[in-house]
RNA sequence: GUGGCUGUAGUUCAGUUGGUUAGAACGCCGGAUUGUGAUUCCGGAGGUCGUGGGUUCAAGUCCCAUCAGCCACCCCA
């Protein structure tokens, strides 16, 4: 294991990495605040039986990607590879069934053991809305139209296609279920060796099978609306009428399908074609029985998670970039003490300012381009005498003298 | 977990059929006389060629292993 080397799948966030994440969470933040989600942060790792039980125990998560681990205590924990779990065990230990419907949103990061690859890291940050104790298809509408507005805000909407499902209540699934096994099974000598296992662990999955074997035998597979009972067709009419009357566009998508166990009805993804293989910018849906399995009151809830890297990507150059400061730049003892004073007024005034204080005149305007100053603030003997420095603009090269008791107004960019 | 491609200065790359002191660009540092940057000119530093084995008189160039990156499958944000 080479040392000074990052763990395989985690990378450095840069200034400029960084201020890509920070704009898309920021303005994540303040748009589900104007939806009215409140920003909640739980643990990064939680009990081992958090995840466990409620990912369900032949899900890809649970069974291969979890970094779980002992602790001195002998508990086994586990950080978390998302999030709705442990904001749900949140709900339950805080007792917060009685302030049901509760919207919070989250930022942070999430840990997956997986082959790395573009869009795909072992820590990843995600971003992600829950609304839980409201059983109304109008809360899967609001948790889209939250998830849909951050894209807008993030101007990557027009990027991205909103897919939609629905998985049926817990009734429906289990019949299509029982017929898709029964179908597949007696087609299992024709499926691929990866539906096979499917077959066991998530029959659903083989409707979006990429195989062409699987694909032909899927043509003819029974179809989940010939299996949804009237209220799960009329909880889904009921949210594509809210997306109708939002103006949110939709694609049907009834292969849409979840990996984890808890979801039911409403299943979406915000995807995009522009990032390879990892096509999902945004997914969720609703997950009535999550609480309940966690050992809570019986509580419906519905949420989506969308990657912050991936995010980002899309948002590209249309980041804001850094604010560019104003140097001090003194020349002398007596001028290099007025900076000090100098530099404290203007960032007393929330204008970002810094110092040269290295070297000879040329070397310190150098230094002024490199850190991308807009303006060099020139302190000298002469200048120190008056009361007076020079303020010099760096992109025009013009020069004029202010008042170093009037600084903070005078350095206002514009 | 499976498969394909890749790994040479801080960065992006070049390195001919294996053959002497491994190159470029950008970046970095210094200089072109006095208190003015980014443009120009001159100079300099910086690489045990991912790591460990092997073949050979000789390996950055070939072979094996290992680590890492990228891409795809699986799955997902």
């Amino acid at each position: 294991m080479a040392e000074l080397q990052p763990v395989r799948g985690t990378h450095d966030l840069l200034p400029d990495d960084m201020r890509a994440h920070r704009h898309v969470s920021d303005r994540a933040r303040d748009v589900a605040a104007t939806h009215g989600f409140d920003e909640v942060a739980t643990p990064i790792f939680e009990f081992t039986n958090v995840f466990a039980r409620t990912l369900g125990d032949t899900s890809d998560v649970v069974t291969k990607e979890m970094y779980t681990f002992e602790d001195k205590g002998g508990d086994m924990l586990t950080l978390r590879p998302e999030n709705t779990a442990g904001v749900c065990r949140a709900f339950i230990s805080n007792g917060l069934a009685q302030h049901a419907p509760v919207k919070f949103f989250y930022s942070g990061p999430m840990f997956r053991h997986e082959r790395p690859q573009k869009g795909r890291m072992r820590q990843f940050h995600q971003i992600g809305v829950e609304l839980i104790g409201a059983p109304q298809p109008l809360a899967d509408v609001e948790v889209i139209a939250c998830g849909r507005a951050i894209l807008e805000a993030l101007g990557i909407a027009d990027n991205t296609v909103l897919e939609l499902n629905t998985l049926g209540d817990t009734d429906s699934r289990q019949a299509y279920r029982a017929a898709l096994v029964e179908y597949f099974s007696g087609h299992a000598d024709k499926l691929s060796q990866e539906s096979k296992d499917r077959l066991e662990r998530n029959p659903l999955r083989i409707l979006d099978s990429k195989d062409e074997g699987d694909r032909k035998l899927v043509a003819d597979a029974p179809v989940f609306s010939d299996y949804l009972n009237p209220e799960s067709v009329d909880f889904f009419g009921t949210v594509k009428e809210g997306l109708d009357a939002l103006g949110i566009a939709y694609r049907l998508n009834t292969r849409l399908v979840r990996g984890l166990d808890y979801y039911c009805h409403t299943a979406f993804e915000f995807t995009t074609e522009m990032l390879g293989a990892q096509g999902t910018v945004m997914a969720g849906g609703r997950y009535d029985g999550l609480i309940e399995q966690l050992g809570g009151p019986s509580t419906p809830g519905v949420g989506w998670a969308a990657g912050i890297e991936r995010l980002s990507m899309l948002v590209g150059e249309q980041a804001p970039a850094a604010d560019r400061p104003v140097v001090v730049v003194p020349m002398g003892d007596a001028a290099e003490r007025q900076a000090l004073v100098s530099a404290k007024v203007l960032r007393d005034a929330g204008i970002r300012a810094e110092y040269a204080f290295s070297g000879n005149m040329k070397k310190r305007m150098k230094h002024a381009n490199k850190v991308n100053a807009w303006a060099a603030l020139i302190l000298g003997d002469d200048e120190l005498a008056r009361g007076v420095a020079q303020l010099k603009t760096l992109d025009d090269g013009e020069q004029r003298e202010v008042p170093l008791d009037d600084l903070a107004a005078a350095c206002h960019r514009g």
